[in-house]
DNA sequence: CCTACCGATCGGTAGG
DNA sequence: CCTACCGATCGGTAGG
């Protein structure tokens, strides 16, 4: 009983230091430029070593997606519940990745990757971006109805621009650090739609 | 002189035929998806014929980005004077995006994939996002000059995240066309900066 | 421009 | 988890 117990546990960690090892590769080289056989070497075993684990290629990407989202809703609480204090949790975001390059990374390259039908990872980024864009609009319509919204501002055109603002700034941030203040911007932009304190 | 007059044209279309054949496949599967055999197979030639043409896989690449910038300025006239006429321009070039979409398809995946310094076309980008920043910014404060800028509208933070909308809206674009009004919000995000009837 | 070929690498399987 | 292997595909070269 010991012996099993303890022999899930070293298979729990080889999964998770493979979906790291996947993860970090993928940031480098996209899904598709990623070969199995070097994520099984970052990660200490074979690549035959590493179907054992995940069955094929897609598994592993299917594995490596749903610990992003899992550590996303642990440290960044991302469901609280919509309105300023969401928004504010953005911006908290932008400033956590900054010091996550490869988390960026990932995400900018698989996101892009993935927008053809046939990938892999599309309906993820297709289910993705329609939560993130409804509880960005939400947000700013219950800021609305406070009547915290600069006149004129519509609630579904805010939140679209605002999800897409982060991310196109993330490429720019990608390509030249120096020259993109990320999270500057994206409060300058949230603050000129709203009429209170951000 | 007239045989090798008509074996120089022949040569000329031939390499148009593989340049957009490759911005096709870059398109659907990326710059390190796309082989140069499947690019040759779609221009009718074998891939040692190809490199006839064009010697290694990153010359072809450079072909087809110096291909768009051509195209671009010749139909868009993007080398046009900084100002509210730039900004008018480029909302015609999101209308002109939403019927060729493998334009927009290219220049995404091809941004996301060249975030990483050692891409063959990082340089490209970088320059490619300075370039287009530095007129956003120029044609912010051109209108700020006189006086048709919002109060309080910081050009410099104004032409990034313009750059920034219009390529975040891209990718969900992309990713599921009938949720994006591409063209609806960055009209609405410019308007907004300026005092002026866009 | 082609045929024919090179060494390297890919995802996945067999069998233990 | 490994060794050993499969068929397929890659970019590029030789030689014409």
């Amino acid at each position: 009983m010991q012996q099993a117990s303890s022999g899930y546990l070293k298979g729990r960690i080889r999964r998770e230091d493979i979906i790291a090892a996947a993860a970090a590769l993928y940031a480098e080289a996209g899904y598709h430029g990623s070969s199995l056989r070097e994520i099984a070497k970052r990660a200490g075993i074979t690549h035959a070593g590493l179907i054992y684990y995940f069955p094929t290629k897609e598994a592993l990407l299917a594995a490596v997606l749903e610990r992003r989202d899992a550590d996303a809703v642990e440290r960044l609480q991302l469901d609280i519940p919509a309105g300023l204090d969401y928004l504010r949790h953005m911006v908290a975001l932008m400033e956590y990745n900054l010091r996550r390059r490869g988390l960026v990374d990932l995400y900018v390259r698989l996101a892009a990757e993935a927008v053809g039908a046939d990938h892999p990872a599309h309906e993820y980024f297709d289910r993705h971006y329609r939560m993130a864009r409804d509880h960005a609009v939400a947000s700013f319509a219950v800021l609305g109805e406070r009547g915290e919204l600069r006149s004129g501002v519509d609630p579904a055109v805010a939140g679209l621009s605002f999800i897409a603002l982060m991310d196109g700034l993330q490429v720019q941030w990608l390509t030249n650090p120096d020259r993109v203040d990320l999270v500057g911007a994206v409060r300058i932009f949230l603050q000129d739609l709203i009429s209170v304190e951000l």
